[in-house]
DNA sequence: TCCTTCCATCGATGGATGTCGATGTAGCGT
DNA sequence: ACGCTACATCGACATCCATCGATGGAAGGA
């Protein structure tokens, strides 16, 4: 699988690439992949996002019940979701007038088990 | 213990706050300190960093060698040796003219836990 | 058809951040 | 005392980024 390097990575696809930072130094493209995964979590607004989604039921929740949580617009919630998205961390799905934002499966233990000392 | 809010916390305090995110939704400021300790590493040229310092003998080097390794200036590899340091992944130990930076063992543990899903 | 709701996109803006050159400082050798 | 090396700090600059208001588009109801 030869991932293109014009579209930036997912998550699962750049975890998938290297060892743990601790076994060996980090080359520097692959730190770029992980320095990227790791921005679209590193905000807060969007560590709550994930939180909120990740602890509904079904692991998925539409723009409007998030909205009202967090103490943002609906434009920069909106942002939020896609930086997330485009990431890898969530999907979206339409359904009817509502948006659906859930969990990717794995995501988050992809990236974990990169820092982690193995 | 009541860490003052003055001074921004290490990843070790920010990560003995709050059970991992997917269990329950997280608090603003929950949200602030895992922000700032992701923030620290979300960046290519100190994920190069650690990951030299963690590979090297003893999990530390001092600041010549990790200049050497980096298309850096002298500057900016301090610089984010600070951000590092500050933040409470590596500690700072000065013998004769050099400057040693070492792993603070369990730093990063500590955040990958947060993001696991438990 | 019109209106309302839900959401994405656009453009602007203020603030944070990575990088560098220049400078300061501490330690060591001569 | 002098000079050299290793490192930190400072100031400046360019870029990135989070946030907002305004607007657009899609879906449903009356």
């Amino acid at each position: 699988m030869t991932t293109s390097t014009l579209l930036p990575l997912t998550v699962t696809q750049a975890a998938a690439c290297c060892s743990p930072l601790t076994r060996e130094p980090l080359a520097a493209d692959q730190a770029d992949d992980l320095a990227r995964s790791l921005k679209a979590i590193a905000d807060p607004a969007r560590l709550r996002l994930v939180s909120l989604i990740a602890a509904s039921e079904g692991q998925e929740a539409c723009v409007c019940d998030l909205t009202d949580l967090l103490d943002l617009g609906q434009p920069t919630v909106s942002h939020h979701l896609k930086v997330l998205t485009e990431a890898g961390y969530l999907t979206r799905s339409k359904r009817g007038t509502w948006a659906y934002y859930a969990l990717v499966p794995g995501s988050l233990d992809a990236v974990a088990r990169l820092l982690v000392t193995a």
